[in-house]
DNA sequence: AGTTGACATTAACGTAACGTAAAGGTGTAA
DNA sequence: TTACACCTTTACGTTACGTTAATGTCAACT
């Protein structure tokens, strides 16, 4: 089947003179040109333009999207099961925005209270995005200078070192967390670390550290149920378990 | 609570530069200016920068949102309800797009065909969005020259007008099909009616239209356990009629 | 045979929403 | 007092196109 530019746009839902401008960087390059000067597309232009709108709905940029798709490494089916992966948890953080603009409608109408923390719950997609356009161009060079030369300054709103450190922090909390929840008990070794875990990934945000904020962070958790569904939703008590290690932590327990 | 750039910058995920951007703008002023010429947010700023959050997430202009939310009329409960509507919506997109990559790759792996059709089913959003910045304006501007400007004009993707049919035309069918489904004769003449309405809606991507192709892909509804399941979430076997209806539309019923 | 009107082309300037860098003032902890 | 992380304004750069202009192509109607 072949297609002209208008009909591919139609069929993909995007404008024509972004198939040009694929074309011009070199992201999409037409089956061949006709007599008459036209862009004329086949089956493989259809599938590639598949991949990049794939890559581009997850926020990649078009160029890391072409070094990603032009690599002679490219894995298809691998591409896709990436994909897979990062659309569920794009619906995932779609769902913590969901309970973040219903608590802050119930917030409105004066029935719960809500911190400012709460209320940008579900916007960090961020942190993923910028992942997925730097992995891109970290594969091609190596960790070359560009490492070295980050490394030494400072960014405004966070350093590669600093995002990797909450990645990696992330990680560490969740299983640590996990299992802590095993041991059952919240003033156990594993979880005073989690909860110690909890508050250098606060810090990140927050930066001015009280106990007293802490704990209430870790009250709202439980408190509200539809939180504490999607908190709870790998191993049910988690929220609850946190709590508990968060106020002994604190010392707040009362 | 009171916040300097930086704090209330990493508190909802967003850089410096944007708030002060904001400010620039004017979308966003500070509470006040300290001694030191520094900008300081308070409550009231909190809230209206989630708000404005959260109309970006649903890709509204930033335009736009300053229009919205400082109309005299702006009502923030309401608001926070038309964010749920959209977030759902969007959701309900993510979840097409997810069956879109799945049934990609069995394709790739040989073991299901799939139509050039159905591989850009799911990224459809725009849709929704241009939605968004127009009715925005169109709300101020009060349908004024600008409709009558757009409407002699032809338009690269669609006019203004195109878009509205298509909008009316989607309502339509839906409207159709739930009537003519509880009818139970996919002969009848509201099936018929739908039918035809599916073939019309069909031609705004196509523009080539072939009852065999048709045929085709109201085969695919059905025969795609993922899809049927989207068709059918409202009433079950709404795709399986749909389909009957379109056969014997298009004569094709064997 | 001419005209219309939807399609296609290149070229080039415009735009939104910031990123980034430069040059400098501020506040506080060591 | 020196370091250093914070703040400021100014200004140019960038991405991913939108938009306009000027022009060629093609099938259909008159």
């Amino acid at each position: 089947m072949e297609y002209t530019i208008q009909k591919l746009g139609r069929m993909a839902g995007v404008s024509t003179r972004t198939l040009r401008y694929y074309d011009e960087i070199g992201l999409l390059r037409p089956a061949r040109i006709n007599s008459s000067g036209y862009r004329i597309y086949g089956p493989k232009e259809v599938d590639r333009l598949q991949q990049i709108l794939f890559y581009r709905e997850l926020g990649m940029s078009l160029e890391a999207i072409r070094e990603v798709i032009s690599s002679p490494s490219f894995d298809r089916v691998q591409a896709l099961r990436e994909h897979r992966e990062k659309l569920l948890e794009k619906r995932a953080q779609l769902d913590l925005l969901l309970i973040n603009v219903e608590k802050t409608i119930e917030a409105c109408e004066g029935r719960i209270a809500m911190s400012d923390q709460e209320k940008f719950i579900g916007f960090k997609q961020k942190l993923v995005e910028e992942n997925e356009e730097k992995y891109g161009r970290e594969a091609r060079d190596k960790y070359g200078d560009e490492a070295v030369d980050r490394a030494n300054r400072k960014v405004l709103n966070m350093t590669k070192e600093q995002h990797e450190e909450l990645e990696s922090l992330s990680r560490e909390l969740a299983e640590t967390l996990r299992a802590a929840v095993k041991t059952g008990d919240p003033a156990g070794e594993l979880a005073q670390k989690a909860a110690d875990l909890h508050r250098k990934w606060l810090c990140f945000f927050w930066d001015e550290y009280s106990g007293e904020a802490h704990a209430g962070l870790a009250r709202m958790y439980v408190e509200d149920e539809r939180f504490r569904a999607y908190y709870d939703k790998d191993q049910p008590g988690t929220a609850a378990f946190l709590r508990d290690a968060i106020l002994i932590y604190t010392g707040l327990k009362e």
